[in-house]
DNA sequence: TAAAATAATGAAAAGGTTTTCAGAAATCGT
DNA sequence: ACGATTTCTGAAAACCTTTTCATTATTTTA
C-alpha cells in the first residue's frame, strides 16, 4: 500500500540505488536523472521509511529528554530551545516527563536506548545511582542539566546554584541578620541541595548559625510557597527575608504576605529563582535570580552535539550565567 | 558491536524465533526455554531495536503532538496527560512546536509521516487548509485540538470556546454596559477567532454595538496583555471590564491597572481564560474560565486510541467541560 | 496401540533502506 | 586512436526484527 523506494524506481525507470542517491544528496548522479527521480518522488508523495533508515544507518535522528515537571515554565523555556537547536540538525525531540519518579525515569531511558536515540538529555530533579549508571551503560552521548555532576566522565551543563545562592545570600545578609529559606524536597532535588549548599556557605562565613526553624521544605508549588510562608513567619517573629527556591513558590509566598497584610518589602523581603515571566508581571515585581531557559538549551544542545560527533568537550561542568535582579519584592 | 536476538538467541542455544517469542510474549514457548532466554536477555543487556521492528511490523510507537507555545502552562498540562495517558499504551510522545509558524507545522507534519507516528495531535494555533491537507493526505489517525472543525471526516477534542465565551459576555454584560475584549492575534488562533464569536453573539443578542475601539489585539503573553489594557482604558473612558482571552493577558492587565493605581475590581473587572495555576497566586485573584489541561488531554488520548484502533468514534467535535470562576479581579 | 491432535521449535522470507562493489559509458591525455 | 580516468548506474548484501510454514516431539483420543 505505502510507496517505497521501489515503487520511485520502477517509475522513474531507475535502479533503486539512484532513488536513494539523489534522496540522500549525492553528487554522483547525473542531472537529468537527479531531477527525473525528485519528479517522481513528487508525483507519486513518496515518504522515507525512517524506521528502515535508521536500521540501516544505526542512526535515528532521534534526542531523548528525560525531565521533571512540564508545570514548569523554566524548564519548559530551556526545553523550547532545545528543541529549535535540534530541528537545525534534523532531530526531533522525544521527550519524557517523570514527574520525579526513578522508575519512571529508568523506563524512559530504557524506552529511549531501544528507541536508539542519538542523544540524551537528562533534566530529572535528581540524578540516583541507578539512573547513572543505566546512562552509562548505554553508551549514549548524554547530558546531565540539574546540576554538577562531580563525576569527570559525565557531562553537565547547569547554572551555577551554589555561587547564586550564594549571591542572595550576601544581598540577604545586608538586609537582615537572618533570612528564611523555603527550599525543594530534601532528598529529591540537585538544585534545591547545591542552593542549600550556597546558603550555608554564607552562614558558615558570616558565622551565623542556621537554623533548622529558618527552613522550609516546599516542592516547587505555588501553594507549597504559600504554606512554607505561613510556617516561617509563625516560627520566626522578627523574620525580614525569605529566599524561595524557584519563583513559583516566592510568588506563593509573596500571595500569603499579602492576604495576610505584611507588607512587601517593608516588613518582609521575598527572593526567588528562575526569573520566569510572570515574575514580572506579580504585584509587587518579583526579585530573583534570572537564568536563561535559552541560555541553558542553547549550551546543551552545542555540547550534546559536540558529544554526538566525537569532538572533545573543554569542561566536564559548564555554567551558564545567572543575575540577580533587584525588584519590588525586597529592598 | 551491539548486541542482538542473535547473540541472545546463539548464546542460550536457541533459534531466533524462540528469542523473538519470548520477548513478545508468546504462548508458544515453554516455561524452561522462557526463563533462559529471559535470564540471558539480562545477562547481556540485550535491547529490543525499535527500528527494526518499527520496519518489521509496521508500529512505530510513537505519537506526534504539533503544537503551539511552551509558554502556555495549560498546554503543557495537556501534553503532560497526553503523556502519561500514552505511556500507558507504551507510546511515546515527540513533539514538535511550531510557534505558529505555518511552514515549520508542514515541516513536522512530515517529519512524523516519515517517523511512521501511529498517532497525530495537533494542538497548533490555526487550522490551516494546506496543515489539514497534509494531514488528510497522510491517512494518519489524527485529533485536533484548539477549536472546532466544520470537517465532518476530522475529530477535534476541545473546550467549547463559542460558548464559555457566552458565559463569560453575559457575566460582564451583568455588571456593564458593555466590556473590552483582548484577544488573540487576528488569523492566527481558532480560539481566538471562536471566542470572538462568542462575544459577538452576545453583544448582538443585547443589541448593543461592538466597536471597534473595545477590542484589541494581543498574543497571549503578559507583555500583550498590559499594552492592551492601556490602550483600551485610553479609548474607552468610561470603561468597566475587560475580557481577556487567556490568563497570561488578563495578569498583564492587572499589572497595567495596579500600576497606573486603577482599583480592581471598584473600578475594573478583569476576566481571564484558562484558570492556570497562577491565577490563583496573583493578587487580586483572577476571575477566569477555567478548563482542565487533564481533561484535554484524556480526552485526546482516549479518542486517538479508539481512532488508531479503527473503532468508531461517535461524535465529530468533542468538547471539554469549562466553568467561569468568579474571584477578586470581577464583581 | 495407532491415529490424531497439540505443543514447541527452527528455517527462511520479508520489511525498506544504504552502501559496497563492479561494470558501462563518457571523457581525457598523449 | 588508444588506454586511462572519470562519471554514472545497477545488483546485491546488510541492518534486525516478526511471522509463516514446516517439522519434530509430545500428548490425547478411541
Amino acid at each position: 500500500m505505502t510507496i517505497t523506494m521501489k515503487d520511485v524506481a520502477s517509475k522513474a525507470g531507475v535502479s533503486l540505488s539512484t532513488v536513494s542517491r539523489v534522496i540522500n544528496n549525492s553528487t554522483l548522479v547525473s542531472k537529468e536523472t537527479t531531477i527525473k527521480v525528485k519528479k517522481t518522488i513528487d508525483q507519486l508523495d513518496y515518504q522515507i521509511n525512517d524506521s528502515a533508515r535508521a536500521l540501516r544507518t544505526n542512526i535515528s535522528n532521534l534526542i531523548g529528554v528525560i525531565g521533571a515537571g512540564m508545570d514548569n515554565p523554566f524548564l519548559m523555556n530551556a526545553l523550547k530551545s532545545i528543541e529549535t537547536k535540534a530541528l537545525k540538525k534534523n532531530y526531533n525531540i522525544i521527550y519524557g516527563d517523570s514527574d520525579g519518579e526513578l522508575e519512571q525515569e529508568l523506563y524512559y531511558v530504557n524506552m529511549f536506548k531501544q528507541k536508539k536515540v542519538d542523544g540524551l538529555i537528562i533534566m530529572t530533579a535528581n540524578f540516583s545511582d541507578e539512573l547513572i549508571n543505566s546512562v552509562k551503560r548505554s553508551n549514549i552521548s548524554t547530558i546531565f542539566a540539574s546540576g554538577y555532576l562531580d563525576q569527570t566522565d559525565l557531562l553537565s551543563v547547569t547554572v551555577n546554584n551554589i555561587k547564586a545562592a550564594e549571591d542572595v545570600s550576601d544581598y540577604l545578609f545586608d538586609l537582615s541578620d537572618y533570612f528564611a529559606i523555603i527550599r525543594g524536597p530534601y532528598n529529591d532535588s540537585v538544585a534545591s541541595k547545591e542552593r542549600m549548599q550556597g546558603v550555608k556557605n554564607k552562614y558558615k562565613e558570616y558565622n551565623i548559625d542556621l537554623k533548622d526553624k529558618y527552613i522550609s521544605e516546599g516542592n516547587f508549588t505555588f501553594e507549597s510557597g504559600y504554606k512554607s510562608a505561613e510556617i516561617l513567619l509563625n516560627n520566626n517573629k522578627d523574620l525580614k527575608a525569605i529566599f524561595a527556591f524557584n519563583d513559583q513558590m516566592a510568588i506563593g509566598a509573596i500571595k500569603y504576605c499579602l492576604d495576610n497584610k505584611i507588607k512587601i518589602p517593608e516588613e518582609i523581603s521575598i527572593v526567588g529563582f528562575d526569573g520566569i515571566e510572570a515574575s514580572k508581571y506579580i504585584k509587587p515585581t518579583l526579585s530573583t535570580v534570572f537564568q536563561s531557559g535559552n541560555d541553558l538549551g542553547s549550551e546543551i544542545m552545542e555540547n550534546l552535539l559536540k558529544l554526538m560527533a566525537d569532538e572533545n568537550v573543554e569542561n566536564d561542568n559548564i555554567f551558564i550565567p545567572h543575575k540577580l535582579i533587584i525588584r519590588e519584592s525586597s529592598i
